[in-house]
DNA sequence: CATGAATGAGGATTCATTCAT
DNA sequence: AATGAATGAATCCTCATTCAT
């Protein structure tokens, strides 16, 4: 029956809308600042309704981060696969860029991404919701850590443990991208965010390369 | 007169202890979970005392957070000063391992530096104070970009904007402290937390002793 | 029709689902715990079914004390025919057992009854059925004036308000069962409950057949 | 100093004036219906000082009961004492009278015994409270207890065990207490309250009386 | 008849902040 | 200066009830 469809699409719709309400929110009050009323008054639905989609505020979070890594860890896969035939220092440049676009597109990722890591998160977060989370959030990982090895195989890369160096190569990324996330902080560096970021693949990337790179 | 001497160092002891006790409840519970009543209690004067000596609860982070940057760029300017004579890598990796040993001793400051990004926070602290945390966060890049230049004019470093290797620099060794704050992401990515930031500093600085770094 | 048949059995069946899900939940969790959502889950029908068969949470509480009173009133008549014979104090034991096997079968009933005092209840329920519950409350205690009535004519009991005399022994009977109601009551009194009620019986019968026992 | 001396009468007083709105809420509509908001607007103090004052609803509420009790405990024992010199049957007669006068003048009370025993109450309350609370609540047995075995050992009961006397005793007085609360039951049985309590504490006594009693 | 999604008025509780003493 | 009692707005969450399909 085209009811029970369309019934289904509205309630996608819904869940789409709250998940969008809140995402606004928490990122412009912060989690903690953000009521569970205000992101049902702008989903406009009621708040009831936000508990029958979400059990609790912190679920809202939750599924939101998921939700998120889910499409970077997408968008990453796509960027690896796009670039499988060129060298892996290559392949490594765009899978940073695809990390790039995507914060520099939905910037407010990131802060939740951190927020995660507060005690109470845990708590007041299905199980299961949460391991899903952390396992998306090491795909990313994962992925570098194989154009690396890849790098290392082909004689590109000179480290002597992929793993470590592509933490190094994500960690570092994260850092730009923190540091300039703040519009305050920005400002005071008077340093082009674009600009830096693809200074440190370079850089990370040409010492990458040498001989004892990481030890 | 005496009296008025203790007086003034009663004051001292009782902003220090309420500022101590702070500290440690802001960093057990998380800054939203901890109580100005639990503060108070812990400080061992009333709540109203508190206010007397902090004008809000956010003003209190505040303090906790200039207080520790201040300490912190005291130890880098110190850590630079004992490498003067040092080779411009040699003084950058000192002023490396100084940063990393702060965070490694007091790793809560982390994650409040972080914190301070936050949108209401601006709002609850006197405009000045939050200026001076700025001032005193900016500080330690231009110590690093001093030994940068300093490395460039010596021929060292192979960078023609050296603010921005300095930017570059500092970025990546916060992603690696961010990242393996959590005692979680630590675990998952199975790689030592000091390890990694000597393989960081390592790689950053082998890429910045080339030519074209950061073109 | 058959199907009309088969319609009214399964609106019956339905019914007594509806009704032994709230039985079992305003027990196990109290009135005020259990939800309709919970009784509506359990008797597998949805929500919306459950105000079509009952107009209001406290109208299903009280088709449950009804029900229950009028199984109560009609084992009482029984075990008062069945003692028909036989002299009026016997009669009377026969009436106090049929009471307290019934509640000891069902003891939840008897919080209910309790319950059933507070203000709210009476404005929730369709007066005519709030009407219906006292009425059968009182048609256990005309069962017991009658049988005292007739101790009194055949000159086994000596007390000149039979009516009175009912009363005190049901009040005692039911003050007896409400104080062992409490498992943790029940375990400080350190008395067992049907010896109790025995015991009670027993005595209440003896002060009621010498002279003068209320005058 | 006389500023100390008062500060504590007004907390004192600020403490009595909450618990009695709450009793007066509590009972004209019930625990569950009866808002902690409105308990404060009764008793002219905010929201935040009631929970000043008690740690929860029902922490209230334990309050209310233990001192009732207490107040109860101790008119019994003045009852005793006051009738030490008479014969047993007088002294219970006596005991029974104060315990009468008690709810006839506090009705309130008795709904609140039986709220207790609830599950979520145990849970809300701290568990120092809800052993004083079940503590105050066997004193008034004790005190029947020895009445009765006073009794049996002047040779004026006549039951083997005084305890279950007691209980008996003390069970059914509560059952015309509790059958004669609600107006609507007063109304159905025609009988007076005051009238059937003293008939019940004649018919037991007599009952309790002569031998084999409660074998 | 039956459904179950949506509602929104409450409810208990917390806590930063004030202020009379 | 120091106290700590009082405040009350704010917050998350619940759940009986309705109603369009």
């Amino acid at each position: 029956m085209t009811t029970r469809a369309r019934r289904e699409r509205e309630k996608r719709e819904r869940r789409r809308s709250i998940l969008q309400a809140a995402r606004e929110l928490f990122f412009e009050n912060g989690f903690h600042h953000a009521t569970v009323d205000s992101v049902a008054e702008r989903a406009e639905v009621s708040k009831g309704t936000v508990y029958l989609y979400f059990v609790s505020k912190e679920t809202l979070l939750a599924h939101l981060l998921l939700e998120g890594l889910e499409a970077l860890v997408a968008e990453l896969a796509s960027a690896c696969a796009e670039a499988a035939a060129l060298s892996a220092d290559q392949q490594l440049r765009h899978l940073a860029r695809a990390y790039f676009d995507f914060f520099d597109r939905d910037p407010q990722y990131f802060p939740f991404l951190m927020a995660m890591d507060r005690g109470k998160f845990q708590e007041s977060v299905p199980a299961e919701l949460y391991e899903e989370i952390l396992q998306s959030s090491l795909e990313g990982l994962t992925l570098a850590v194989g154009v690396v090895r890849r790098g290392v195989d082909d004689g590109v890369f000179a480290c002597p443990d992929p793993e470590k160096a592509a933490c190094m190569f994500w960690a570092a990324l994260n850092g730009v991208l923190q540091l300039m996330e703040h519009p305050l902080r920005r400002e005071m560096v008077g340093v082009d965010k674009k600009a830096l970021y693809e200074s440190s693949v370079d850089t990370l990337i040409k010492g990458l390369e040498g001989p004892h790179a990481d030890g």
